[in-house]
DNA sequence: TGGGGAATTGCAGAAGCCTTCAACTCATGG
DNA sequence: CCATGAGTTGAAGGCTTCTGCAATTCCCCA
């Protein structure tokens, strides 16, 4: 078994969540499992696309597939998402409120640029 | 101020704590405030590559400096990045386990390969 | 005022990731 | 048995990201 440094798996992980695809994947799959003719209408992308975004999350083992007849059906591989996810939505909320905190001051600016320097 | 689908502002967020060194970085930073000095001896590498790494992390607004004489002492941006590390480890732990589990299982297999089928 | 250390920036080459097209597998229904 | 629809896989081309070197900025101290 090979031991990577629990930084790098780390890294891996988040990067593995690094696309808008498999964002919205997995947040549709928190609903519960979807077939992926659902996916596909949910999320505007072409089949083979979706298909790729969607090995990247089972390689990770994050979610699992299963073949319903001639459908695949999606689910979260019980991990609770949800908790992260949540957890990202906070700090992505105060980033955001910085930024625009920030941005309200800069058209400030615009209006009396001394301020700035 | 330009409108960007939450679900691409999550994918740009994960994507940017997808580098190792970044994740080392807020890990440390989570015990205080450090100079880029503590930091570089924590963290082996180069300083031009610890800086440019740095240099994502601020862009994001995750974290900022401040200068301090000769050095610069980098601190998290108040966001509280330990529940999101937090729940991360917690997944990752649930993934990891299932691969040994899945990884025993075959192990277990080559001493019996016809239980696979 | 000039030397020197701390950190950052600019950049080029290498590496990795994303999209798309075509080919393929698998199950269903005629 | 073959055609068709649902998904997946493979591979090429274009883009982004990473690494490391060289050059630069900023501050301190002699």
């Amino acid at each position: 078994m090979q031991r990577v440094p629990l930084y790098q798996a780390k890294a891996e992980f988040f990067r593995m969540l690094g696309h808008p695809v498999r964002i919205r994947v997995l947040e549709l799959l928190q609903e519960g499992p979807k077939p992926v003719r659902e996916l596909l209408a949910a999320i505007e992308i072409e089949p083979s696309s979706l298909s790729q975004q969607l090995a990247v999350l089972r390689r990770s083992g994050i979610v699992v597939s299963a073949r319903d007849g001639s459908t695949v059906v999606y689910s979260l591989a019980g991990a609770d998402v949800a908790d992260l996810l949540r957890a990202a939505r906070r700090i992505l909320t105060e980033l955001l409120a910085g930024q625009q905190g920030l941005l309200a001051e800069l058209r400030e600016a615009e209006q009396s640029p001394a301020r700035l320097l």
